[in-house]
DNA sequence: GGAATGGTTAAGCATGGACTTGAGTATTGA
DNA sequence: TCAATACTCAAGTCCATGCTTAACCATTCC
């Protein structure tokens, strides 16, 4: 579908189970490659795929001295998505407020439900 | 595998762009399924689809009137993504002051983790 | 009652992505 | 220098999921 923002990178990267848990056991602390990988029942390659998808998106950052990667979380990189998820609580939120209010109102007729394409953005 | 939590279906269904701009339609009011599925080039079916995905995992209820369903936004459904956000965040923000402690440490033996700690790093 | 409207379900195709295999490169230590 | 270590890359398999088609309810309107 071609959507390549910032939020969709970080959602296609948190989706998979084993990179969530890549990144809790990173929020531990550092690990090379070799350490992410011996727990997981999985090969080397795969786990290193794994932590490619990560980095792409900024989720953690890796650096290499001598033979040895060593990986850890970027601090910000859950940001966005936090933002993202604020930004769509808010008028999520503003809508229930909406429905108390009609709900709180004494007498009247309630809205009729066929009709909500009445713009309500403020 | 088999990671059935709520977290791992919420990611799932938002993991669609499709399926986020419903959500995004659904956040500015109500609306039955042949209304949300008129702006997307596809079929109703998958329209369909989608809105019992994001029913499933808690992001939006939807009440079947007649034979028209409309479907609005569960305002708490993206709550259980917004804690798990900030329960990593902040592990990983302890992480940074932890570096910044010991970056400000005039001088002493680190207390060795396990090696990890002591990657200088600004 | 019968047609139109709005929604629902099931089956099947097609694509994307997770994972494996297998070969290759760079670094380290004896 | 040679072998072991630590990682990298490319190609291929396999399965989950998005989407379509096609048939099927249920409700409303004439």
């Amino acid at each position: 579908m071609l959507n390549h923002s910032k939020i969709d990178s970080i959602l296609r990267a948190l989706v998979e189970p084993t990179r969530r848990q890549i990144l809790e056991r990173l929020s531990r602390g550092p690990a090379t490659v070799s350490q992410l990988a011996e727990p997981f029942g999985m090969t080397f390659a795969a786990v290193l795929q794994h932590l490619q998808t990560l980095e792409a998106c900024g989720l953690i950052r890796s650096e290499k001295i001598g033979r040895v990667r060593t990986c850890r979380i970027e601090p910000g990189g859950l940001a966005p998505l936090a933002d993202w998820i604020t930004e769509r609580r808010i008028p999520a939120e503003r809508h229930l407020d909406r429905l108390g209010q009609i709900l709180a109102e004494p007498d009247q007729s309630p809205p009729k439900v066929q009709d909500q394409e009445k713009d309500e953005q403020t």
